[in-house]
RNA sequence: UGAGUAAUCCAGGCAAUCGCAUGGGCGAAAGGAAUUUCGUUUCAUGAGGAAAGUCCGGGCUCCGCAGGGCGAGGAUGCCGGAUAACGUCCGGUGGGGGUGACCCUAAGGAAAGUGCAACAGAAAACAACCGCCGCAUUUCGCGGUAAGGGUGAAAAGGCGAGGUAAGAGCUCACCGGCGGAUCGGUAACGAUCUCGCGUCAAUGCAAACCCCAUUCGGAGCAAGACCAAGCAGGGAGGUAACUGCGCAAAGCGCAAAGUGCCUGAAAGGCGGCGGCCCGUCGCUUCCCGGAAGGUAGGUCGCAUGAGCGCAUCGGCAACGAUGCGCCUAGAUAGAUGAUUGCCGAAUACAGAACCCGGCUUAUAGGAUUACUCAUUUU
RNA sequence: CCGGGUGUAGCGCAGCUUGGUAGCGUGCUUGACUGGGGGUCAAGAGGCCGCAGGUUCAAGUCCUGUCACUCGGA
């Protein structure tokens, strides 16, 4: 079964990537958009830069924990696509959190 | 005690809270039922020794056949065994290295043929530059000679004696080489000899072409099958009769170059790609049409397998046989994470994607076994 | 998952077929010509031929393994 709460296609990306609303933490940089739907969607990207198959798990499994701490503060009704830098792999959970968390509020989503 | 050789094992553990995936349970809804959908955190399970590189070998699936054919090509290459198979593994032989435990070894054929051997050197494979000897002689020269010099990575078995004009396996002893016989061994090969060979006619390279032996069809789970939606295309074989080609030939084989014949609704041609046929793509000729092909939407393929553990037996071993027990990831943008505490020297390389057998490479720290050498003590 | 290509001087590339001398352009250094720059000319330096083994008398070249980069296809 295909979740609905995970972004798959390749025009909603291009869509949310045309919109250029980003905001760029130390460890991961976030685009987003309003989707119009009563739940958020979201993706988890970490390119070839950010290092081999273990570190891409490690620096997803981060962002993914991080997302899930913050997700009782976001009001539904979001795409969001996270973008891994280098960077998070020496970090610890907590400090991608707050980076996290800076960027939203910056973006407007949460006070 | 120190130095070393060979091999095996572990790959942080435990507890608490939150979170993820799969399967089960429970609850609810739909349905006659099988079943399907939703919810719940109640239970179980949840990455590796290399999951990696994709270097070999298989299973599986499709390609008409699949244990296809051939003129091409690839791979392997001491002997025997193991195995589903292998370029892997085990045991041995020859060669090389180490005081030793032990380690390394692409190790068939160079009188089947072709080719190459820079520079130096007279000459690099039918060898005469210097030297030596004989003849001739003013000089040039003619002939014999592979013992010596010199060059080179390599110079036509070594060494001694006889022999000779000077020399030469020219002759002889010893060593080496080639062959034969006997014995041992499945074999590679080894040992031995009142045995034969001085035509011992001849270097190296086959990881140069090549020859010989063995072996290999192609593509890959995005293979492929089904469902839903959707729409326009699909198809053309055999026969060795004649020529031709392959094998030394009788004869056999090749439908792949041409001719003919048969069957059929129809039996042509051009070009591109894969060694060629076969196939496939595009255009065209002919024939038949509602049957065939394709697509990241879904379902299956998809985890019970050359499986793992223990015991016994056979085998030097790789491995095999029998019995008992066990079920152990299965995602589809892709599940293992976070926080705290304790133990602690405490973490390296690294993440399954159809599945197995190997190889290779990366790797912190630790444990165990057997053996060797040196030193000291008894 | 499948297939191909490239690693040689600071940079861009030849040389590998058929093994023996490592070369070209540009850049660098020095000198000359010019009042100076540019330019031209002359001389020179700079290479463990990606790494590790092997074959060979001899390896950038042949063979095997390995590492990195890169391109294409499904």
């Amino acid at each position: 079964m295909l979740k609905a709460d995970v972004l798959r296609k390749k025009e909603d990306f291009t869509n949310i990537y045309r919109r250029e609303r980003s905001v760029a933490s130390k460890f991961v940089v976030v685009f987003y958009r309003k989707n119009h739907l009563p739940y958020s969607r979201k993706a988890f990207l970490a390119s070839k830069k950010v290092g081999k198959s273990v570190q891409r798990n490690r620096a997803r499994r981060l962002m993914k924990e991080s997302y899930r701490q913050l997700e009782n503060q976001i009001p539904p009704g979001w795409d969001f696509i996270f973008i891994a830098r280098q960077t998070i792999l020496d970090s610890k959970c907590a400090d991608v959190k707050k980076a996290m968390e800076a960027a939203i509020k910056r973006a407007g989503i949460i006070k």
